[in-house]
DNA sequence: GTAAATGATACCATTTTAGTATCATTTATA
DNA sequence: TATAAATGATACTAAAATGGTATCATTTAC
């Protein structure tokens, strides 16, 4: 989120890890491995070689915090009931998979109202 | 939570380990385990020996959902934000970090709404 | 042709997760 | 009073996730 900030901050020019890394004081190869996952997932564009660098593939409010999660962690399940790898019978059923599965969409939905343009203060 | 709507559906009845292991299908040490732990953390009380086993230590409107979360899953933070074991200097500042926080904390009043009372359908 | 950039991918140590297993202690009761 | 039925305490484990690092390959501007 600190290199998107900063990415969006600078609009539309190509930014190197190099600048982030000196501007963020993030370790260099975390912080490329985090962008090049980004540029796969269509939220930054990359440009190789030099002069090369990366920049916003969306605009900030078209870049959700939810999605963001989504990619590093995974999808959201708060509640996926197993028991030694297998799913509970009772999940269809469940009066308290059915309150978190409620408490969870709350949370997506707060989430996705959370844009990178919401973060540039 | 399975465990403890049983126990509390047999209102003020000492249950053993092995009668929940029947009814719920869950592992005999694995369950054995989880109740000895809300023993400890005063959600149940036990009784050892013959005849002993396991009844509920407060009523199933006073156990809230959120602290059995506390208990097994440890302190609620969405959000601490670390590097390299260290704690982010913008900690304080972080407009992202505080509407997280914000977020939790209303997870958190809505797992303190879901009593055990209330999962008894 | 070379340096500066990303792409792909393999690697690693540590911690967490999701349980299992075992021995010790307590207590009712035959 | 011996025994069986219960919990208490605690050690153990395999597998996965976490939080990164390192390296070689490729692209491209100059
Ligand atoms: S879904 Fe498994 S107990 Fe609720
Ligand atoms: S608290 Fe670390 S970036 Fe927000």
């Amino acid at each position: 989120m600190k290199a998107l900030r900063y990415i969006a901050s600078q609009n539309n020019k190509i930014i190197t890890v190099s600048e982030l890394v000196k501007k963020l004081r993030i370790p260099h190869s975390f912080l490329r491995k985090i962008l090049q996952i980004l540029n796969k997932k269509r939220i930054l564009k990359s440009y190789k070689g030099q002069g090369g660098g990366f920049m916003l593939a969306l605009k900030p409010d078209e870049i959700f915090l939810a999605d963001l999660i989504r990619i590093f962690h995974g999808p959201f399940k708060f509640n996926d009931c197993l028991f030694v790898k297998k799913k509970c019978p009772e999940v269809n059923s469940c009066i308290l998979k059915r309150k978190i599965d409620n408490i969870e969409q709350r949370v997506i939905a707060e989430l996705k109202s959370i844009t990178l343009e919401s973060l540039l203060q």
